[in-house]
RNA sequence: GUGGGUGUAGUUCAGUUGGUUAGAGCACCAGAUUGUGGAUCUGGGUGUCGUGGGUUCGAGUCCCAUCUCCCACC
């Protein structure tokens, strides 16, 4: 359940109640895919640096260790010993984004495992059971992600399919869960909106999930290659036909920037790769903006990667020693990198609703929008 | 001590009968990365060709000396 408290313009500041504890919005999802974030960092690392929901995802579990023995071992809660919100993602993105060999039909999905190149099949009824298995707190609707540029004509085509899918994805959550089949009788079901740029396509796919009473609502299908000023736009167009006593989630997005343009616009939840992945690369967010802790300037610095930041790299450790340990390709470094950048994403939508509390978001978003993108 | 071999980028090496601005892998330097493949991609040569001299229009390449390291023999 999500109750609007405060509003700056079009920005929200929220809260959403789930069976799993209350997130505080606007809030950045920690991303671990297979039920850990990549550099070594488990779910005890991610209550240590304010994270309030993992995320995690479908198709990796699915395949590796399989849903169902998740769901022996008592479900991803049990499992990874995380105690606060778990959202999974349904697998839609990942049959788009790492299997180049699909046939999409009706009835869902044919695509290989990028794993052993095996023949998987999943539809909406498929990614239903896996994430009920997983008994995450909220699941993801089976969506097609297209690519961008669409055709318009296949593009609607898409849309309406999806839309198809998602009625089947709540009708087969319900059967999951009257059943008893769900690891989680309480799991919640947002819908994905779809449409690639075409502002009549988004809104009226907008529309047409809008009906369906669901627990939240995602925009999909942007940050895939268009310019950021589209992406704006489209959370713009999107944004005005959006159930404004439901919760709103940007998909995988994204810099600190686009977080604060897409809070601007009335976005609740936000997830991305980029704290974590850039991180592996020695890309650290900083206050003053992006550095690169690989850069030989770093050699001898013994300052911390950010001094305004609290996080256990920062209030120990020096530029000059986790250069060294990433040059010297120590695991300590990879992991106290992707710490920094968590905790700065999350401290980031920390401050953002400590701004929407004081009601001066405006002045925050204008300090920082481009300040935090920039490389230095 | 004698004989043979060796020396070119940080490193391992290539470099034609002497011919334009000496190349490759790795490393290094720098950039990209948006519902995660610790992946991948892009750009950059960073050099007293061991040293000194000689031959030549021209030397990494040929000649002499010298030094280094390796091998064999005494």
């Amino acid at each position: 359940m999500y109750h609007l408290i405060k509003t700056e313009n079009h920005a929200r500041r929220g809260c959403f109640e789930t069976v799993h504890g209350t997130v505080q919005t606007p809030a950045f999802m920690n991303v671990a895919t297979a039920g850990a974030i990549k550099g070594g960092l488990s779910a005890f690392d991610l209550k240590n640096n304010d994270c309030q929901v993992m995320l995690c995802n479908t198709y990796h579990l699915h395949l590796r260790p399989g849903d169902d023995k998740v769901a022996m071992l008592g479900g991803l809660h049990r499992f990874t010993r995380w105690n606060g919100p778990i959202l999974t993602d349904s697998g839609g993105f990942q049959v788009f984004s790492l299997s180049k060999l699909r046939k999409i039909t009706e009835e869902g999905v044919t695509f290989a495992s990028h794993l052993d190149g095996r023949r998987i099949f999943m539809g909406p009824e498929q990614s239903m059971q896996i994430q009920a298995n997983l008994g995450s707190t909220i699941a993801m609707a089976f969506d097609e992600c297209m690519e961008n540029p669409a055709e318009y004509h296949y593009a609607k085509a898409s849309c309406d399919r999806t839309v198809r899918w998602l009625k089947r994805c709540k009708t087969e959550m319900q059967r999951l869960k009257q059943s008893g089949q769900a690891i989680n009788p309480n799991q919640l079901l947002f819908g994905i909106n779809q449409g690639c740029c075409y502002d009549d396509l988004r809104i009226e796919h907008m529309r047409e999930i809008a009906e369906l009473d669901l627990d939240g609502y995602a925009i999909g299908g942007l940050a895939v290659g268009e310019p950021k000023e589209e992406m704006y736009r489209v959370i713009s167009v999107v944004e005005e036909h959006m159930p404004k006593d439901k919760i709103r989630y940007l998909m995988g997005v994204g810099t600190p920037g686009n977080i604060l343009e897409a809070v601007r616009r009335g976005v609740d939840l936000f997830d991305c790769v980029m704290p974590s992945r850039n991180a592996r690369h020695g890309h650290l967010n900083t206050w003053q903006g992006i550095i690169n802790i690989k850069n030989a300037k770093y050699e001898l610095d013994e300052s911390p990667v950010d001094s305004e930041c609290d996080c256990e790299c920062c209030r120990n450790f020096s530029r000059a020693y986790l250069r060294h340990l990433f040059k010297a390709d120590e695991m300590l470094g990879m992991r106290l990198a992707v710490m920094h950048n968590l905790h700065f994403y999350n401290h980031l939508m920390i401050r953002i609703r400590q701004a929407l509390d004081e009601g001066n978001f405006d002045a925050f978003y204008r300090r920082y929008v481009d300040v935090l993108d920039r490389r230095i």
